[in-house]
DNA sequence: TAATACATTATATTTATTCTAAACTGTTGA
DNA sequence: TCAACAGTTTAGAATAAATATAATGTATTA
């Protein structure tokens, strides 16, 4: 199958029609070597960057929530003032620079599946996320 | 020592002068039986109930942040149109029940040590949270 | 207690996100 | 194929949280 027409899997499976814009966030998003981390700003202009397309911010909101709400993206769970996404969706965790305001994955492999013995009734667990917040270690200071 | 004189002590550790309405948060955040989670605007909320004094945003958010900083609070990690705060600083985690906005603490006790077996060079970590997001358990349902 | 430095406040500003409504486009079926 | 419809795009407005501003007020100090 040709990129263009998982792009427009992707899309017909997240209830969207393929339009020229929502092509253009798919290769973007998921044409990419490596999975990366991503803001709805830093999106758009990347988009701005590598293509003569127009896309409005509306677009860009629609397209990630309807990709969100299919699996095809998630969340990071960090402070409010932005939401951070990731093109990896597959099961790992994340270091936070508080300092250079950046995401590092961290694999699988470097986190014992994190056990979680309590239940809330009538209520399951949807995902579990592991943020370690991270500074510079300067020893020689205080 | 008393419980006025504790907050004043709180404050200055913090680099604040012990004022009128900063000593009323204190009271609020630090006075409680139990340890509480709250946005900005429930904390606003909660004063202006038990308190006939006036206190404006400006002054929430910066005592906050101050105690923040500080280590008297901390921000629950979380992609919510607001940010949530924790006077419960030991070592714990969280619930976020996604369709009632609501936090539930996850006692340490209840979740496993988080491991993470990588490291990043000159950074060390600062905290580690685990965010347990939940949903409704509705198997009669799709 | 007077001078100073810091606080408080109302208001304005900024920023992320959502909403709106008019113009546009992909899709469907005749 | 193409008209009609349903869904889409867009700029700009609306909303809401968070931050900045600057005038007035207050805790601190010597």
């Amino acid at each position: 199958m040709a990129y263009a027409d998982q792009y427009i899997d992707k899309l017909r499976k997240s209830g969207l029609r393929p339009t020229k814009q929502r092509i253009k966030i798919c290769e973007v998003l998921f044409d990419a070597e490596k999975t990366f981390h991503f803001t709805i700003k830093e999106l758009v202009k990347i988009i701005e960057n590598q293509a003569n397309i127009k896309v409005s911010l509306a677009t860009v909101y629609n397209t990630v929530h309807a990709f969100m709400k299919k699996g095809y993206l998630k969340e990071i769970p960090l402070n409010a003032s932005q939401s951070y996404y990731d093109t990896n969706v597959t099961h790992h965790h994340h270091f936070f620079d508080e300092e250079e305001n950046k995401l590092i994955d961290i694999h699988q492999d470097d986190v014992d599946e994190v056990n979680i013995k309590r239940t809330i009734p009538g209520k399951k667990i949807r995902s579990v996320e592991v943020i370690a917040k991270i500074v510079s270690d300067n020893q020689s200071q205080k």
